[in-house]
DNA sequence: CGTGAAAAGATTGTATGCAATCTAGTCGGG
DNA sequence: CCCGACTAGATTGCATACAATCTTTTCACG
């Protein structure tokens, strides 16, 4: 498979090559086709995209800066592994800029945007009500970028940049330690929050959102399991 | 010049040779040593610190990340030159960030960290009685790192990054649209942080942090009069 | 003399080659 | 039989070479 068979199919991707790939690996990484800790050789990819290791260097490095890849000197790339002290840190990072976000959204939010919040829920929806890991993954594409859009709106750059980091993030986090999909219950979240946007009640709006992350964390295990703690304590360390 | 001749001076360099050349060039940029808009180029930078241009690449991409430099393809790097609108962007987002990262440090902080902090503002104290460049150079990274200084104890590693990210921006926005340097009035509004945080008042800590930052903010001159809007007023368009 | 096209020079984008490092497999000793 | 050292293969880090693009200078034409 080359990139080409693809091309057509890709979302809003960068016109040079790196950030192609980079856009193309993210979306595997976020959508869950490819497992933390997965090995990303340079060769490898370069062959997949037809393109020499330079270009994949430049795009595993870009993917290293948001934190999506871990990157280890002479040992290469890897789908990050975030631990559940980096879990904990992602949900508090979005504990304390989303709300926030959502009230600035709130104060510029139009019908147009309303619109496409709108639109997402209901792309959103529809992936849920379908099968098949394609539609798994268009649903949390779907379920991020309505996050993302609240951030869109609100009109700061940087905050969405942030964001998008954060979310994308997060969809590691949740295939890492989520203990059930909850997807129905995160779905029925974005349309209170959505309500609370389109009655312009800041309020309410930066509070569901609060608690729209605080319920997702809660769906997590970040009990100090992981195969290194657990072996610490194996040893009664 | 080359790096040699101040490897030693460095402070937490990166032991890869692209992360200490992104170094070097953050605190050139930081400290105002490299003016807004400065070409960076490829070839340059590798002769001044002896490396080939492939290394230089990547710090500059590095730091185009972190936005304090600004890369368009086929022309090259350039130190970033922060529009009055980004400007207002980066202070919202620590606006945002920064009470919430002081509440976290003040549940966190302990003796050892309550020394550091008084430490940072005795060199800021020291460096703003000295004369010189160099001094101001100095200044300007003390005041930056009592604030980085904060998220490292809130403990969230994720906010540590995106505060270093805004506290170097801010340093290059502070040098295009700042009116004083008002640098004794951050200072003494510091010592109110440190004692606010001393005390455990977390209520008063983030008022005071939120404060501290829209006096800084308050001090730019932001008015929409840079070139290219002046150059499209002047055309009646 | 001013304007625009065209060519020469300079700079970046990408591919490739070599050295250094890591990994895996093999062999010998205990 | 297990463990460690050693060697062969694979992979990354870096430098360099070439192609594509941009910039500046030159020069012809109006």
């Amino acid at each position: 498979m080359t990139v080409h068979d693809h091309a057509a199919a890709g979302g809003p991707l960068s016109d040079d090559r790196a950030g192609a790939i980079r856009d193309r690996l993210r979306l595997a990484i976020v959508g869950r086709k490819l497992a933390p800790g997965t090995k990303l050789s340079e060769a490898e990819v370069g062959a997949l995209f037809e393109v020499s290791r330079t270009v994949v260097r430049a795009a595993l490095q870009m993917l290293a800066f948001e934190g999506l890849v871990r990157s280890e000197r002479n040992r290469g790339a890897f789908v990050a592994n975030p631990s559940p002290d980096e879990a904990r840190q992602i949900f508090a990072s979005r504990r304390l800029i989303e709300p926030g976000i959502a009230r600035e959204a709130c104060a510029r939010v139009d019908a147009g945007a309303l619109e496409r919040f709108a639109a997402l829920i209901a792309e959103e929806a529809s992936q849920i009500a379908s099968a098949g890991p394609q539609a798994r993954q268009a649903e949390i594409k779907a379920s991020g970028d309505f996050h993302l859009l609240l951030a869109e709106v609100a009109g700061n750059a940087i905050l969405h940049r942030f964001m998008e980091e954060l979310v994308a993030r997060s969809s590691l986090v949740i295939a890492l330690y989520g203990r059930s999909d909850a997807s129905s219950c995160a779905h029925a979240e974005h349309r209170g929050i959505l309500d609370a946007l389109a009655a312009g009640d800041a309020n309410r709006l930066a509070r569901l959102v609060g608690e729209h992350i605080d319920h997702i964390e809660a769906d997590l295990d970040l009990a100090p399991q992981g195969r290194a703690p657990a072996l610490k304590d194996a040893l009664g360390l």
